[in-house]
RNA sequence: GGGGAGUUGGCAGAGGGGCUUAUUGCAUCAGACUGUAAAUCUGCGAAGUGGCGUUAACGGCACCAUUCGUGAGUUCGAAUCUCACACUCCCCG
């Protein structure tokens, strides 16, 4: 496992990098689908291959309450499972601390939950965590975190924030000795930085994250409802305190406009659920603006979602079939809507690698505005 | 020919004297969705006409009258009770 920085563009934090991974190489920027349940919602695993997926993520909590990270292990890992043989990275289940807050209880010792799915009890904390990830073999592991709610005010946030580093020391510390205990192929752990919306806070959490010793780092936290600018600003504090020739991972982020905003702060990797979940929902990204296929107005509409797209959905269907495909409720209106969405993502993400490389980052940038202006 | 049941918003279907401009579901239309409890969730309207007010608005909003097959009646008050008519379905000949 290593991380190359590549190119770093000389006007902006902009960078391109090399993720090498046993299960092949990832280049950064990157933006991973989310695949939750050992899945990304209506494509398969071959879609996600011609698409270009260069790794996926999945989640600790969900595949642990089923099918099973016992199971997963003995049928060779995660990997095997999905039958998927590109990264992968799974969440520590950090994200449904803050997304299930009625099911669960936050104690020093770690989480405890009651499942979504049968309301049975169970008990997340770090070193479960590192357990259940290094059984299922991802290429990439998050230590356990508690993602805090926004808002939060600066003692609570801090207070979530000492809680996190302390989860994020023994998270290590388990995986070192799972490492030992039972060697498998090389996995990174991630630690995952905190601090709500307040600066000094980001900082403090980087600051011990950095000396506790990651190979990556992540920001959590972001996105989950605060204004744009003081998630830009947190993002900014954070990537110019990490070191250059570590990965950033941007957790839960975002829109095409917040990847272009925050890959020129320095991010190198980012997952959200918005391509496939508002894919299903009828919500399709365009180079001008997204358009909401289910409205009555694409009815009889002949032309593809984008006219300037390359995707196989965009080649072969209209506008008028995938609304008709929505209206009534089929699978397939879910599958080609997530593919093409998809597309888009992984297809401007290319773009965006290619400009950095190129030297041609400032002119993506403005091109990128100006087509959200007239969009 | 005889007997029975019924007719409520786009569809289905509650409501059996005042709280009903009318429950609910589906459909329609629109919106939301950022480390996925999501093929989810939210909202709208049902429907017109007339009056009055407001608004930059052909539109929007607020209120009033009428409105549950049609017409007439009982009642202070009717989708709800009575009568007539029309239509639909079922059973028997």
């Amino acid at each position: 496992m290593r991380f190359e920085l590549l190119v770093q563009d000389t006007q902006s934090s902009a960078r391109l990098g090399r993720i090498s991974t046993d299960h092949g190489e990832i280049l950064t920027p990157v933006f991973m689908p989310v695949g939750t349940a050992g899945t990304v919602k209506a494509v398969s695993q071959q879609q996600l291959e011609e698409l270009g997926a260069e790794i996926i993520l999945s989640n600790t909590y969900h595949l642990y309450l089923r099918p099973g990270h016992e199971l997963i292990y003995g049928l060779g890992g995660l990997h095997e499972f999905i039958s998927w043989n590109r990264p992968i990275l799974t969440d520590s289940g950090g994200f449904q601390v803050f997304s299930h807050s009625q099911l669960r209880n936050i104690t020093e010792e770690g989480v405890r939950f009651r499942s979504h799915l049968d309301g049975s009890a169970h008990f997340l904390s770090p070193e479960i965590a590192m357990e259940i990830q290094m059984c299922l073999g991802a290429d990439i592991i998050m230590a356990l975190d508690e993602c805090t709610p926004y808002p939060s005010d600066f003692l609570a946030t801090r207070e979530s924030m000492e809680r996190t580093i302390r989860w994020a020391r023994r998270s290590k510390e388990a995986f070192q000795q799972v490492v030992t205990r039972r060697p498998s192929h090389g996995q990174w752990l991630f630690g995952i930085g905190q601090g709500g919306i307040y600066p000094e806070l980001r900082r403090l959490c980087l600051d011990q994250l950095l000396d506790i010793e990651f190979p990556g780092y992540a920001m959590g936290g972001l996105s989950v409802g605060e204004p744009k600018p003081v998630m830009h600003e947190m993002v900014s504090r954070s990537t110019e305190r990490l070191p250059a020739e570590r990965p950033r991972y941007l957790m839960g982020v975002g829109t095409p406009a917040d990847l272009v905003e925050c890959i020129s702060l320095g991010v190198d990797m980012f997952d959200c659920v918005m391509p496939t979940r508002n894919g299903r929902n009828g919500w399709l990204f365009t180079r001008s603006g997204h358009i909401v296929i289910k409205n009555a107005r694409f009815a009889a509409d002949q032309g593809p979602i984008d006219s300037q797209c390359r995707c196989a959905v965009c080649r072969r269907y209209n506008r008028a079939y995938l609304r008709h495909l929505y209206q009534s409720n089929e699978v397939l209106g879910s599958m080609l809507n997530t593919y093409h969405n998809l597309y888009f993502y992984l297809d401007m993400v290319r773009e965006i690698r290619d400009a950095i490389a190129s030297q041609k980052w400032t002119n993506y940038l403005k091109e990128f505005k100006a087509r959200q202006e007239t969009g």
